[in-house]
DNA sequence: CGCTAAGTTTACGTTTACGTCAACGTGAGT
DNA sequence: ACTCACGTTGACGTAAACGTAAACTTAGCG
């Protein structure tokens, strides 16, 4: 069984953020941790909310963004209506997705480009170490 | 042969940004634009490199990042030393490049899985409505 | 019991990336 | 000459996402 809670410097360390940060994300309403007196107790679904809050910003989006893609997973309102926004959200998101992912694609791709011109140089460079100058 | 310049509210429109936000480009010397006489005049080459800012934008890279990377481009400098720490930043680059990738894939097999359980919600309701209700 | 480490609230500061006026210049058309 | 779209330079405003500092409580330890 894994552990029950977690204790907001755990979660800081775990994560490589600050407490101030996990602070920050309570204040805007994104995480509801419970309580031991005054501190703070993060269960292990807490716990998945900061980790999709954070590869979220891993990727631009914002908080918000962020928080409205994770409630899509709980899909404790099952009428009609919000279905339909439900999957037009979906959808919305996917597309952007699909942008970001070709973004990164046309990145790398150039990435490799500049790498090769790289070690191309850096070949002629021991090259002109290694044999005589021409005159 | 392509438009050898562009007015200012030809980029802004054609990327949909305003004017203010090309202009803070420059304000903040992401771009050099001529001028003819007061007014700015946009080289393809500008127009390049604006629409690999907001490429970066769009996968939550700030302006910096992207000149930064923007500037790999251009190996005017071909000393060593410096090869080497641009072969460091690309490879750097690449590394977060492919997390944010996988980060992308694993949010679109969620959103896959979200879609699934509206539509099958929403094929039960059809159903509810096509089938008369037990009494 | 006093110290230290970790936690808490409150509040103001900071950076990034623009938005939003204001006030003015400039060229084309009528 | 007048208008009008388009362009320009400041200057100030703002929202997001924290950082930082102050001042306090609480739990464990020798």
């Amino acid at each position: 069984m894994p552990k029950q809670t977690y204790t907001i410097s755990e979660l800081a360390h775990e994560f490589g953020v600050t407490t101030r940060t996990i602070r920050f994300y309570e204040e805007k309403g994104l995480v509801r941790p419970l309580r031991e007196g005054q501190k703070r107790l993060y269960t292990p679904a807490d716990r998945v909310r900061i980790k999709l809050i954070l590869r979220g910003k891993r990727i631009g989006m914002t908080l918000q963004d962020s928080v409205e893609l994770i409630d899509m997973y709980e899909p404790q309102r099952n009428n009609t209506r919000q279905l339909h926004s439900l999957i037009s959200m979906v959808t919305k998101r996917r597309a952007t997705l699909l942008q970001q992912k070709k973004d990164i694609d046309d990145m790398l791709a150039g990435l490799e480009e500049v790498q090769e011109l790289c070690e191309k140089a850096l070949g002629k460079r021991r090259n002109k170490i290694a044999t005589p100058q021409r005159k």
